[in-house]
Formats: C-alpha cells, sequence, structure tokens
DNA sequence: TAAAAAATATGATATATATCATATAAAAGC
DNA sequence: GCTTTTATATGATATATATCATATTTTTTA
C-alpha cells in the first residue's frame, strides 16, 4: 500500500488541502486499481461508494443519448477525481467513465471524504471550486455546441486537447481518440469528422498519420474555432 | 426592510438551512431590487458582490458566442439563488441574467454568505447539492445539443418550459419566450424555430396564439425528444 | 501468417437547417 | 389614430451535415 503523502499527483486535485494525519488515513483505506485500456471505470446508472483519483492515464466520460449514441462530455486526466458530484448529490452516476489508455487510480471510500468534509473546510471549499468550474466548463460547452458549427466544434475540439493534454515528443496530439470518438466529442457522424479531418489536412492545419494529429497552425486554427 | 424569516421562496433555495439568528442577520444587510422585464440583474463579466435571491419573476441566463449569437444556457425561477457559481470560483460572472418578467430580487452581500459557509455546514452542503445538480443539467445539455436534432430539442425544450415552469389558467406554457429567444435556447435559427413551431401546430402537438403557446399532446411531444 | 473484423476514407445522394427575401401581423412611438 | 418599427410567418434557395454505399487500410484473432 502505497503512501498518499508522497503521491505527485495529489497536489492537482482537492486532496492536496488534506493534512499529514488526512492523508495517512486515506492511505489506508484506499484501494489501487490498474484500468486497461477501453474498460469503464463506472458507467451510468452505477451506485458510487466513493471517488476515484486518477493516478496514470486518461479517461472519457460519455453519455448515453436516446438516439443510441453516446456523447462524450469530457475528458479526464491524472490529478482529477472522479464521482465526486454523484456522491454530493447522492445520485447514481450520470456518466460513464471508460479509460482512453491504461490506467492507475485510487478509489476512496464515501465515508472517508464526508468525513474530509465535514473536518476540513479548505478541502470542502476546494471541491466546491472545482465543481463550479466544471459547471462553468459546462455551460461554455453548451454555448459551443448551440452556436457553433461542427468544423468550428471541430477546430475547437483538437484545440482542448492540444492546451489540455498536450503533445508527445513528435509534436502529435498526446490524445488519441478514434474518429468515431472524435465525432462523438464534436456530436456529429464519423464520415463527417473523417472528411473536416481530411480537409484540414489538405488545407495543411494539421497533418494526420493514422490515429496521430499533428497541429500545424495553432493560430489558423484558433480563428475557425472562434467563427473568424 | 422585509423579514427574510417570513420570505415563503427561502424554503425553496439552500437558505433554508439557516437558523432564525442567521436570517435576522440577513434580512439586515440584504437589498431588495425590482428589475423591469428585459432589463439585467448582472452581465457576464461583472464582478459580482454578492449573490441574488430571486423573490419573484423569471430571468434567463445566456452567454455571448464568438459569432455574435446569445445561447440561452438556462432559465431560472423565484426561489433560486443567482451568481453563487462566481463568487465561489471568484470569477467574473459567466452568464448573464436578464429578466423575462418584472421580477423581484434580494441583494445578499459576498461577506455574509461565506459567513454562513463557515459557521453552517448544512447551508454549504446544500449549496454544493444544488451547483452539483446544475452540473448534471450542464452535462445532459451538452449531450441533447450534441445529440438530437433541432426538432428534437425544441420539443425538449417546450417540455421542460411546461415541467418547471407550468402553465397560466388557459393552459398556455407560463414561460412566454419570443421566437428568437425560443431559437435561442434551442440553438438554431428564428426561422427554423418558426417553421418547426407551425408544423407542430399543424399536426396537433400545440396550438400557437401570439406569444402562447399549449401543449395539446404531451407524450408526442415527449416521443420526438427522445428520438422515438 | 492468413483470414476476418474493424477502422478509415471517399463518393454519391438525401435531408436538415441556414440564409435571404418578402409579406403580414403585432407592438411601440408620436 | 396613424406611422414606424419590430416580430412573426412563409417561400425560395443555398449550404451543411447525415446517410448509404463501397473501397482501402489497419487491427485483431485464429
Amino acid at each position: 500500500m502505497s503512501k498518499c503523502e508522497q503521491c505527485i499527483v495529489r497536489q492537482f486535485s482537492s486532496l492536496k488541502a488534506l493534512n499529514k494525519d488526512e492523508l495517512l488515513k486515506m492511505a489506508n483505506c484506499k484501494t489501487s486499481y490498474t484500468i486497461k485500456k477501453g474498460e469503464p471505470i463506472f458507467e451510468e446508472g452505477d451506485t458510487l461508494k466513493g471517488v476515484y483519483c486518477i493516478k496514470d492515464g486518461i479517461c472519457k466520460l460519455s453519455k448515453l443519448s436516446s438516439n443510441g449514441k453516446d456523447q462524450i462530455v469530457k475528458l479526464v486526466k491524472s490529478g482529477e477525481l472522479l464521482g465526486q458530484r454523484s456522491m454530493i448529490s447522492e445520485e447514481v452516476a450520470n456518466l460513464s467513465a471508460v479509460a482512453l489508455e491504461n490506467m492507475e487510480v485510487c478509489f476512496i471510500p464515501k465515508a472517508e471524504i464526508l468525513g474530509f468534509f465535514n473536518e476540513n473546510n479548505m478541502f470542502s471549499m476546494d471541491v466546491m471550486k472545482t465543481i463550479c468550474g466544471d459547471l462553468k466548463e459546462a455551460d461554455d460547452h453548451v454555448v459551443s455546441m448551440g452556436q457553433k458549427t461542427v468544423k468550428e466544434r471541430l477546430a475547437e475540439t483538437l484545440l482542448y486537447m492540444h492546451e489540455t493534454f498536450g503533445v508527445k515528443e513528435d509534436g502529435s496530439l498526446h490524445i488519441q481518440l478514434s474518429r468515431e470518438e472524435l465525432a462523438s466529442m464534436i456530436g456529429t457522424a464519423t464520415e463527417s469528422c473523417i472528411r473536416l479531418l481530411s480537409e484540414f489536412n489538405k488545407s495543411n492545419l494539421i497533418a494526420l498519420d493514422g490515429k496521430k494529429i499533428v497541429i500545424k497552425d495553432l493560430s489558423k486554427l484558433q480563428k475557425i474555432a472562434e467563427s473568424l
């Protein structure tokens, strides 16, 4: 059982607000998991008995629409906590979390987290701020979805992946999604997504090599994303 | 200066968690406003110095997209609090709040609310639950926007207004939006919105009389909204 | 390694939706 | 009350996007 105190990713989540005693308590009740690419951490409708702290890897949060298709709502990387909202609302999970790469996550039981809420005001304020940040992002997402074209949303999504998850040594986006997944982030048909990627490729905004995407003209992509 | 203790709408917001002393304190520092239809309570980018408790009336929360058009993100009715997110995140307002009818709102200064956060755990947990509920709604909204057609979204929006804000004595939706506003909720062109309303009217799903909309076939509208 | 399956790509076409134009109706101002 | 402005409605048309079909490439599995 590894010590939470020494875990580097802790500083990126609300868990940074915990003191040494609390971290020790947490280290004693947490369970570590390995999740393989493509496997779920939890699925919508699941009753979560705690929160998940992502130690390594990236996952997608998605929801099945009534038309039978999945919409990817968000991508989440190491350092972040999953399942806080359901825990606080005392509701089943609204979204499914599925690993996009092999992951390491720690599960922290509900009782433990709720204890920290009561004892540590800094922790609860920090969680609250995180959720408020998520809400702002979600509202902005609604505005994009409502007002932007598919092309604009594709540009925006590529920029989001670039900014938030960075690039590999070869300059390609760290996150590698299938065309279907990318389409499901944008809210469009897979074929439309592929066509627009080709178009961006032909006009030298990006370079494509299999699932690898290199952003070649950031400022032009920004202009497209901003409807300019 | 009216007493918050006797205010009926209090029970619908997190303020229900406050005790008598806290309510008295709040009554002493709050300011009451009247806001006329069409006027803003605050606008995106404003620095909010507290939260607004809606005593009467309904307002829209919207955001200007980079294409120059407004997207209405949410409608808010009496009993709810406005501006909590900005206050907690310590950021300027992300959305504009504009009155859809004449409104009465009370302004409660930031310092007061932050005080309650520290002293009253029930209050802060309730605020947190509210924001979590908003986040869930926003995520679901993203899924609708990404996966549903304009027609489905119109049906969904009419049902949302029906459920959440009810109908007048004559059976018409309590909320009366201009066609432009309705289009801006759905994320479509005004003309498309008008055309689809006419279509719903012709197929007897709704009845139109100026801005008045009567829902005549709830279950068929539900089927349309659910892509069935 | 070969065969099968899945993902990607692209063309042809259908459909949904936006845009532009114009008419009518309603609301606001004088 | 009349005039001006604004909102609603509807037609014609353009464009974006979805769907269906099929070829090619990549990945998986036997």
